[in-house]
DNA sequence: TCTGGGGTCCTAGGACCC
DNA sequence: TCTGGGGTCCTAGGACCC
């Protein structure tokens, strides 16, 4: 049997290097990419992050560090980010034969068992140099037993520059020597309120966590944790998934970019929500049986009245078709809303999937299908849509969406959209 | 004045059944 | 004052991830 080896290949400043990708008077300057509404930083260039400009703070609270050093800020531009992403992507397929997309900008490479005939550590300067000419992107690479200590690997890698961005962490011994210098929080799945406890049991490295007992762990925290201990010990436990599971729920949701006090406008809110929830829902092939729909005033805002609901509903069979969860959907928000408050954020989320088809309806129920006019009539409207962008609309989701989110400082669609290519003088 | 969005998994506890 | 035990299913909430 042959011991898994995992690579993990990570982007670097994966939002901001995109930015930068097309505008090549950044290349030395600090650059931050912001949250939805412009809310928070997200993303920073290694000149940001040497700035001291911490991940998720609010800008309101950085503006004068921001000013001060003339950092260039983006709104997020998903669009460009998704084809960025997905060329890393379709590069690093035709280096391993199994990759497991598992974030935006993050893979998982599974090397188990291929006949290297260079070392690891060279074949992940190979993967960084071809990625980095093909698209432009600079990643690093961890390679390991497991995939928590691929991970591992990786954040050596970013750490420290003499590294140069590859770090084989198969051998036993370096292993030990990295966890002994990570605090136990940059391990995989320990999180903020997992160190604490651990801490106050005297777990306070990575390496103290690989050389707890497993059984005590269990016991004391849950199976996740110890499996976490055990691939820390490069016992595999975590597959790699190069398939990607089928979605359990969707959510469209996102904060207003001012304060909805309005009841029809939070009826063209929910409908934009529904609309592309279920646009999502058609994309994945799958029907959906549950619906919820939430809604909530600032959690920070300590002047206003703090409310938040929500309010479920089963549809009796399952769907994908917009106007039957916009019926419904209406429905729960005459439940849900509330006049006086001012509303910071809404979404709706489905779920409950079936694949087309193989719903089985309850005895006393209808036996309602979901009629080919209908899916025909939301195909057409998909397809519309997607040539040319949001060409049709329900007359429900406004069409003025006064309370759509703020993207002030958002670049251009380089890649995605013919009108807006670069140009080259 | 201004604080993101979209996911997954696990567990505890209640409801219900025999 | 007395009022079982054990199993399953579902849901809400908490934890984590990027």
């Amino acid at each position: 049997m042959s011991q898994n080896i995992f690579a993990l290949v990570d982007c670097n400043n994966f939002y901001a290097s995109c930015e930068k990708l097309f505008r090549p008077d950044l290349a030395e300057k600090p650059v931050v990419v912001l949250s939805n509404n412009d809310g928070c930083i997200i993303a920073r260039s290694r000149e940001a992050k040497t700035l001291g400009i911490k991940m998720g703070l609010p800008v309101f609270q950085v503006r004068d560090l921001l000013r001060k050093h003339d950092v260039v800020a983006f709104s997020s531009n998903y669009a460009l980010y998704a084809d960025m992403s997905q060329r890393v992507m379709s590069t690093l397929e035709t280096l391993a034969p199994r990759v497991e997309v598992y974030s935006i900008d993050e893979a998982f490479l599974d090397l188990t068992g291929l006949d290297f005939s260079q070392n690891l550590t060279e074949f992940g300067i190979s993967v960084k140099h071809i990625v980095q000419k093909w698209t432009g992107i600079t990643v690093c690479v961890g390679i390991a037993p497991s995939k928590t200590l691929a991970k591992l690997a990786n954040h050596a890698a970013k750490t420290w520059h003499k590294t140069g961005g590859v770090v084989d962490l198969t051998n036993k011994d370096r292993q030990r020597k990295l966890l002994a210098l990570l605090p136990v929080n940059e391990v995989w799945g320990i999180g903020g309120k997992l160190t604490k406890r651990l801490q106050q049991l005297g777990i306070d490295t990575a390496l103290q966590l690989a050389d707890a007992d497993p059984n005590y762990i269990r016991q004391h925290f849950s199976v996740v944790v110890e499996r976490t201990v055990r691939e820390l010990n490069g016992e595999s436990c975590i597959a790699l998934e190069d398939i990607a599971p089928t979605k359990k729920q969707i959510i469209s949701s996102r904060a207003f970019g001012e304060r909805i006090t309005d009841k029809q406008q939070m009826c063209e809110a929910i409908s934009e929500y529904i609309s592309r929830a279920c646009k999502k829902l058609r994309q994945e092939q799958q029907l959906a049986k549950h619906l919820t729909v939430f809604l909530r005033t600032s959690p920070f805002s300590d002047k206003d009245a703090p409310y938040s609901a929500s309010k479920s509903i089963e549809l009796d069979s399952p769907s994908s078709d917009t106007r039957v969860f916009l019926a419904k959907a209406m429905l729960l928000l005459d439940g849900l809303w509330m006049n006086g408050y001012r509303y910071a954020k809404a979404g709706v989320m489905l779920a409950d999937f079936y694949d087309p088809g193989v719903h089985q309806p309850g005895l006393f129920d209808d036996p309602i299908v979901q009629k080919d006019s209908d899916q025909a009539l939301m195909q057409l409207m998909d397809k519309l849509n997607s040539k040319h962008a949001d060409t049709i609309w329900f007359a429900s989701q406004g069409s003025q969406q006064e309370w759509g989110m703020k993207r002030e400082l958002l670049s251009p669609a380089y890649t995605t959209n013919w009108a807006q290519l670069p140009i080259v003088k």
